[in-house]
DNA sequence: GCCAACGTTGGC
DNA sequence: GCCAACGTTGGC
């Protein structure tokens, strides 16, 4: 199976390229959102993926995670005393999934939103096209041009 | 902080 | 299964 590219949101305020890169490896916890969910369940050990700034200034890339283990429960999820807890998901039926990701790579720059809607060659990608989706899939070819953009420094 | 877009829930 | 009410995301 062909390696996939995906991008994962993030606000910096709760988990940063900092925090990535301090990290080496993380969980990626929290989503509690089917179509992002169903995504990470399609990801497999190798995809790369974006790092994307949401709700800050400016929103933007700041660079590249891989997955390094495919989906498996969120057990969060169980756990009254969390944040992410859901009583609808249980050990016998999981409802909510995490991936393991680790740090590739920090952008010498962000790219951002706006330069990405700016060009007509990012105007099918989900990003532009639906907005809010904190984990989406990526073409190889938007994936290669944001990469290079990161890269321009 | 506002609010548009979208997802989820639950009554019927 | 419809759809109104409500909640969340996330840009601005």
């Amino acid at each position: 199976m062909a390696k996939q590219f995906w991008l994962m949101k993030s606000e910096p305020s709760v988990y940063s390229i900092d925090d990535m890169e301090r990290d080496g490896v993380t969980s990626w916890e929290g989503v509690r959102n089917y179509s992002a969910r169903n995504n990470m369940r399609a990801m497999k050990v190798g995809d790369e993926a974006l790092l994307y700034h949401s709700a800050t200034n400016p929103p933007g890339v700041a660079g590249l995670v891989r997955v390094v283990k495919g989906a498996y429960p969120d057990h969060h999820a169980f756990d009254p005393n969390h944040q992410y807890f859901d009583p609808k998901s249980s050990p016998e039926e999981p409802r909510w999934d995490m991936v393991d990701v680790e740090f590739v790579e920090r952008f010498p720059r962000i790219v951002t939103l706006h330069e990405i809607k700016a060009n007509p060659a990012f105007d099918d990608m989900v990003l532009v096209k639906r907005g809010r989706l904190s984990v989406q899939p990526v073409r190889r070819e938007e994936f290669d041009r944001i990469v290079r953009m990161g890269r321009e420094g």
